[in-house]
RNA sequence: GCGCCCGUAGCUCAACGGAUAGAGCAUCUGACUACGGAUCAGAAGGUUUGGGGUUCGAAUCCCUACGGGCGCGCCA
């Protein structure tokens, strides 16, 4: 940001001649990779170069000649093509420390997003059956997304589609049904234990159930099956620590009459018409490959006319922005998604957005498991949770971006969870709080008004104090791109940090030593890193331990 | 056939068009009478699938070939 006004002024002073239409919108600041390269990094005098028909290295001269009189700045270098080299002064980055351990957990909370109303819609499975993993992807990043959201300052509400309408319904009524009378269960129905399980808690509750006609067994079954099946993933995903505002049934479009008023939102708009009896969406005027039937011949409406009603209620619900995350067997969607936006005359640049995940694909024994819920044969999300607790599963769902497809082996999973990098996160952790402890019990106390920043000019400080000041910026782009992983990441970064800070720092003072203002600057330096951590995990629904 | 996603170390994966492509695991070598060793220091491991192009600069963008995953219903 003060790069942005020195930019100004040095244009404005005629030093630098740039047309007003090419000067960039921002100028990016990054953290370079390697410490030789300063504290901060800018490549905006590469960009600058051509439009000011200058070399790169000479714009950068002229710029590092003001950035260096801004306050706390020790240095600035021209390196490499044209890079600016940006170096703090010690008082002045370990400033942050204090800054951090003031803000708690509000350190990290940007306005990237702020007062954005963003509906985050996940896994929308049929009540059929239990969560599989990769339902679980999707629990795991849209929470984590939904999170991220927040933090960035967009208001957000996580729902869950049911869908509870539809011929698969009634298989899986008929299913259960079959399952009561012990009989095996039809070719394209639902198999699998569970289902025989279900059968018999519902006949142990309802007898009278098996004395209905066939049909009025299949309803009976269906509805009480759809019941239990709703509250089982319910419970697992509270379990799981995924709670959502919204559980919003797709049969209640039906009876609120959301449906009627989607077609006619898309009547007005004057993409609806007639053909072979149906009522069809024209979505190929934006971008879909072919049109889509929203009501068939014989009358009955088509789950894409669900969809559009959906879409037309959320909207209504006044959010700005609809994501959804589905997984990759679905992305034949996104484009008829983007058209029910744009038919209803929202801007699906903007109005609607569409993520989609890889799938997961398992390893157990060395042999692939394949998911098919029909064949029952399923790992499902509450045994992932059984075998590797919530922390792990969560975290090892959440640090890769969903759009590389992930491959799990449940083996080494289960066997080494040790080597699971949330543990890293987490030991990091809890090895400050022991630290913070033992400091209570020396009766040394985490003292900003003593505390001098000056003193944090070891490189290790240095190095953790930069990996600190990065959250805020982690969290911006992490909600921007959609990518909760960054967050993970950048995690196991600043553990990294820590660690080796703590490798060759001693904070505490040892045996008979007196306690010296390096002791307490570093104890805040320890207490600032605690609090990031324990924010960042927060925001992927990760514990952040006090013991381990 | 058409479309979407992917291809990076032995394995699982990072890297907002930036500097010498990084972690973890596995392998090898060091550091514990411990502020928590679930850690740290170091070694080894790469033609970023191949080939063109765009530019100051490409794993990243464009074209193309190959390989893998997924999808293309008046199903849900």
């Amino acid at each position: 940001m003060a790069l942005m006004s020195v930019l100004d002024a040095v244009i404005a002073s005629g030093e630098l001649v740039v047309p007003q239409e090419r000067r960039p919108q921002s100028v990016t600041i990054e953290r370079p990779k390697s410490a030789e390269h300063g504290d901060y990094a800018t490549n905006v005098a590469m960009q600058l170069a051509k439009p000011a028909g200058m070399p790169p290295r000479d714009v950068a001269a002229i710029l590092a000649t003001h950035i260096k009189e801004i306050p706390g700045i020790a240095g600035v270098d021209v390196a490499g093509p044209g890079f600016l080299n940006i170096t703090l002064d010690a008082a002045a980055q370990g400033e942050l420390a204090r800054t951090i351990v003031r803000d708690g957990p509000r350190y990290g909370r940007v306005q990237a997003m702020q007062g954005l109303r963003v509906n985050v819609e996940f896994i929308s499975a049929n009540p059929t059956g239990p969560l599989h993993l990769g339902h679980t992807r999707w629990a795991a990043v849209g929470d984590a997304l939904a999170r991220v959201l927040e933090a960035a300052g967009a208001e957000v509400t996580r729902e869950f589609y049911i869908n509870d309408r539809g011929v698969q319904m009634d298989r899986f009524g008929e299913s259960i049904r079959e399952a009561a009378h012990g009989r095996p269960a039809p070719q394209d129905g639902y198999h699998g234990g569970y289902i025989t399980d279900l059968a018999a808690a519902i006949v142990a509750d309802h007898p009278e159930y098996l004395e209905l006609s066939d049909d009025e067994q299949l309803v009976a079954f269906r509805e009480a099956g759809y019941a239990r099946q709703l509250k089982e993933q319910q419970d697992v995903l509270a379990l799981f620590r995924t709670e959502f505002d919204v559980w919003y049934s797709e049969r209640s479009l039906y009876e609120t009459g959301a449906v009627e008023r989607g077609l006619q939102k898309l009547r007005e708009s004057g993409h609806v018409f007639e053909r072979d009896g149906a009522l069809w969406l024209r979505t190929t005027d934006f971008d879909d490959d072919k049109d889509r039937v929203l009501v068939k011949s014989d009358g009955e409406t088509t789950y894409f006319a669900s969809d559009t009603a959906y879409y037309v209620d959320k909207r209504a619900r006044g959010f700005d922005l609809s994501i959804y995350l589905l997984g990759a067997d679905h992305h034949g969607y996104v484009n008829r998604l983007r058209a029910i936006a744009a038919c209803a005359g929202d801007d699906p640049d903007t109005n609607i957005e569409v993520l989609i995940g890889q799938l997961v694909k398992m390893y157990r024994g060395g042999e692939e498991v394949r998911l098919s819920k029909r064949r029952g044969d399923i790992v499902a999300l509450e045994d992932l949770v059984d075998e590797v607790g919530v922390d792990a599963a969560r975290y090892s769902l959440t640090r890769y971006p969903v759009d590389s497809p992930l491959t799990l082996d449940l083996d080494l999973l289960v066997r080494q969870t040790n080597d699971n990098p949330v543990f890293y996160v987490q030991y990091a952790h809890a090895r400050i709080a022991s630290l913070l402890r033992n400091a209570s019990d020396l009766g040394i106390a985490v003292d900003l008004e003593a505390f001098d920043p000056a003193l944090l000019s070891h490189d290790r400080e240095g190095d953790l104090l930069g990996a600190l000041g990065e959250f805020p910026r982690v969290v911006a782009s992490a909600a921007e791109l959609r990518e909760p992983h960054r967050v993970a990441r950048y995690l196991e970064e600043l553990a990294t940090a820590y660690h080796k800070f703590y490798d060759v720092c001693r904070v505490l003072p040892r045996g008979d030593e007196q306690t010296t203002d390096v002791h307490r600057a570093r104890l805040v330096l320890c207490a600032a890193t605690r609090q990031v951590l324990a924010n960042g995990l927060q925001l992927l629904g990760v514990t952040a331990p006090e013991r381990m």
